[in-house]
DNA sequence: ACTATATATTCGTTCTTTTGAATATGGCAA
DNA sequence: TTGCCATATTCAAAAGAACGAATATATAGT
């Protein structure tokens, strides 16, 4: 529409829209510096498998995710780990304190993953 | 609107909602850190009246602006200055340079602002 | 009181995003 | 191959955001 011609404020603009949703920012932060499978995101945020890819693929459309296939398991990684510290920064400006933002990461109290990644840790 | 009950999330991503798109970080940053009056924005920027006024009020009722009248012009200013860091922030992660988010400020080679800031520079 | 100027609000339409449901793909193991 | 598990994609309906047009408000000056 109005934007013109101006690449800049658009890749600025992508990348703010990427990250305005609430299920969105909790994939970022839940993945946080490590990766994650899907099917760890599933049971750690209590979302539909689908649900989670489909914004799996916003976020990578605007590239701030990387993916590492292993086996049947596809692993996603921030492209850039400072991108959780500008959802930190939007926190401090939004009156959510750091330790608040991390804990947005864990709702879910049901159901484990079982992926290589988290098999250790739990009864799997 | 799964959001269920993160009141946390909720203010980071109403914050980020309000900053993602392009008007509305055009008028913040033409802000910047001092003041500017709705006429001021309307030619920097290029924009309408009306649709400036729209664009303040969705700032406004984030909480990211506040205001002050002088007689019948009114001057907005961003509530928390750091703002422009998150924004420049979100710019280097989208490979835009501190540079060229500043250029943003400015597009509209025509029109003057006569607000009483501008007067004195400007043949008003 | 009347007019002009600066800004705000409302309304309706269009465009975009969200989201559930269903279905597809791709690897692995029997 | 067959079936299963992890993940991706497609589709359509519903919800929401954007935006133009028109109108309202508030202040100042005459």
């Amino acid at each position: 529409m109005n934007t013109k011609t101006l690449p800049n404020l658009n890749q600025i603009n992508n990348l703010l829209s990427a990250l305005s949703h609430p299920a969105r920012l909790r994939i970022l932060l839940t993945i946080g510096q490590g990766e994650a499978c899907v099917c760890h995101l599933e049971a750690h945020l209590g979302y539909r498998q689908a649900y989670i890819s489909q914004h799996l693929m916003a976020l990578r459309e605007a590239d701030l995710l990387t993916t590492r296939r292993e086996g049947r398991y596809i692993f996603y990684r921030l492209a850039d780990p400072s991108l959780l510290d500008l959802i930190r920064q939007a926190g401090s400006l939004a009156n959510v304190t750091q330790a608040e933002v991390d804990d947005l990461t864990q709702t879910s109290p049901r159901s484990q993953c079982c992926c290589p990644h988290c098999a250790e840790d739990n009864s799997c």
